[in-house]
DNA sequence: CCCGTGCCCTGGCGGC
DNA sequence: TGCCGCCAGGGCACGG
């Protein structure tokens, strides 16, 4: 599942083979992917200026509009040659340069939007997107956090308090700053949150280094999946002992998801 | 406004 | 062995 590193890769890898390169046409296999009515006729002729990133929402800056793609959990780029549709491939980019850009995503989760360069962060999807955690002031996060009572882990996974985390991360940031996914966000003082931050920081830079690492050729899987799953502590890990105490992880549900937690180390 | 629930979707797995 | 039912999960709509 892409979080905020796994996209930055993507992003990166995509960027330098699609800059200046003109869409032809497009092809829509399934249509509540897109949420522009006229997304085909909007896209025709457009270049890729570049790409940017917005917590986990890739930004393709075209010539006079934006085109937003979210991968939520199983999109995938492909670039190739043109040859015939395979089974989940959803979204067809005709370039040219005469290659073929393709959204693959089995579960049909992923999203599309264009907008324009005047509106695109003052609408859905983007308008209430909260800052990343390099960008986060830790004492408006703890002034957030202090009004509302859900679980640490809920309000991670929360992309208006802050973007770019998702439910490995969240799990990882966690037990880095030894708090139990369960405590309550109105019990958090000053130094949990900054902890909290600065925790989501060091780990989502140390993910980005490990996908950054895994990036194959451009003919190949345009990848969302790095080496950042050997550095994992917590996440996937039940019954596997704790790497600085050695007590069992245990997998609980919190808000729903599946949560991997070290009873002893992280503290409610 | 705040929070919980359900929806979208399909491969894979547990249970029998 | 084969089949069926259910679960996973990001973001958003909806309802209390």
């Amino acid at each position: 599942m892409p979080e905020l590193p796994e996209v930055e890769t993507v992003r990166r890898t995509l960027e330098p083979i699609l800059k200046d390169k003109t869409i032809v046409d497009v092809a829509v296999y399934h249509q509540n992917m897109v949420e522009t009515p006229d997304f085909i006729e909007q896209l025709k002729n457009q270049t890729i200026k570049s790409i940017d990133r917005m917590g986990k929402f890739l930004i393709f800056k075209l010539n006079d509009k934006v085109m937003i793609s979210h991968l939520r959990m199983e999109g995938k780029y492909f670039l190739t040659d043109p040859r015939k549709k395979h089974p989940h491939e959803h979204v067809v980019f005709y370039l040219d340069n005469g290659q073929t850009l393709i959204y693959h995503d089995v579960r049909k989760f992923g999203k599309f939007q264009i907008r324009s360069y005047e509106n695109y962060r003052k609408v859905s999807p983007l308008l209430k997107l909260g800052p990343e955690p390099k960008e986060a002031n830790p004492q408006v996060i703890y002034k957030q956090l202090k009004k509302r009572h859900i679980t640490i882990k809920q309000a991670l996974l929360d992309q208006h308090v802050m973007a770019g985390l998702g439910n490995i991360y969240v799990d990882e940031t966690l037990f880095r700053a030894q708090l139990h996914p369960q405590k309550n966000t109105s019990t958090l003082t000053k130094k949990q949150v900054e902890s909290l931050v600065k925790h989501a920081i060091d780990v989502l830079n140390h993910a980005i280094e490990l996908g950054g690492s895994t990036i194959r050729s451009y003919y190949a899987t345009i990848g969302v999946d790095g080496k950042f799953q050997n550095e994992l502590k917590v996440h996937t890990k039940k019954d596997e002992p704790c790497p600085v105490c050695q007590t069992q992880i245990i997998k609980i549900k919190v808000g729903g998801r599946g949560t991997y937690v070290c009873p002893r180390c992280q503290k409610k």
